[in-house]
DNA sequence: TTTCGGTTACACAGACCTGTGTACTTGGGC
DNA sequence: GCCCAAGTACACAGGTCTGTGTAACCGAAA
């Protein structure tokens, strides 16, 4: 079984390495000769890994979706907790805003499967959102969650072209303020 | 000068053509081949009129640099109008994002000349926000200004990827709470 | 030792890209 | 009728891209 492991770690590194390229880079811009030279591996063995640049696109995007870590902090820490988060993020010069965003501004709308993938992302944030809002009691949990879901958004894509990390900052503020209107007590 | 005449026009009819075709499918997605051939000109006639590709890139930014039109009607009415247009815009099957967001994903970071537009045009639009809301009185204009602006890119994004016009509602409806809460006296 | 899966090196097809060079046509102004 | 700017047709250089084909290699397991 142990070259079934290196068989596995070999497509993690290949994932790794597409990611950080293509993350950074965009995905149009780099090509799969890249990402093999970058591990050090021939493009044959990228090839029998993944079928196709797609595959591996699709895979680096899945690989993306990650969702927040369960908490038992309470549910109005919670939210404000992912504007100081991508504040955090922002800071690094490795942030280049939301890659589902991107993925879909570089491939159009044809491309199903990365849009379809987008979505679900984009969903499952809000649905987070949603939750947390329901915990708290909110009467328009969903409506408000939407609302949070455009904020994260909104001050991803404005660092992105802004490269400046207290976007996050004011769109933490206004989230605030829109928990206090709908009635949540909600400290700094 | 008929002649120049004609010239002016060949060039506005490929900026049209390059801006219809890089908006919506992707600037690296669409060659000048591809430019040339949508309007039925040789790709000669419009390296004649733009030295590279990088040039037409720019001129299409800077043709999309547009500002709102300055309008008599109440400040309040104004900002919140802004919404209301961006839902019209999401609901056209032509809406693609934001152009200046989706180049700067794009082209990458690097690319100074595109980033530096883009910069200029989000803030053009938060200081156009800052403006009205210092109209109202508002104490802090800058920064809510910077909210709104959060606001109108996130829905954006969210419609991009989501193809979901009522996102522009949901903005809209939290750049109300905003404004109510910054002291401003405002309508439905 | 033999076998075999995974990998390598490398050439190659076929497509597409940006940008140039060149000789030809066309139509309005003199 | 002639000139000349603008555009056309078309080939081509030189680069990139995705994806395949092939023969050799290497290390571990049988």
């Amino acid at each position: 079984m142990a070259s079934l492991q290196k068989k596995t770690d070999m497509k993690e590194r290949i994932l790794e390495t597409a990611d950080k390229l293509f993350y950074l880079q965009g995905i149009r811009a780099i090509g799969v000769d890249t990402i093999a030279a970058e591990i050090g591996i021939s493009k044959r063995t990228l090839y029998n890994h993944f079928p196709s640049k797609d595959a591996l696109i699709t895979a680096y995007l899945e690989r993306r979706f990650v969702l927040p870590q369960p908490s038992d902090k309470p549910p109005a820490e919670q939210i404000l907790a992912t504007f100081d988060s991508l504040q955090r993020r922002f800071a690094s010069k490795d942030f280049r805003g939301c890659p589902f965003v991107n993925a879909v501004a570089e491939l159009g709308a044809e491309d199903k499967s990365v849009r379809k993938i987008a979505v679900a992302f984009k969903e499952s944030r809000r649905r987070w959102f949603r939750d947390l809002l329901e915990q708290l009691g909110v009467a328009d949990a969903d409506g408000l969650a939407t609302q949070l879901a455009v904020l994260v958004d909104g001050c991803i894509a404005q660092d992105l072209v802004r490269n400046d990390p207290s976007m996050a900052r004011a769109a933490r503020e206004a989230a605030r303020v829109l928990l206090k209107e709908a009635g949540v007590k909600v400290g700094g």
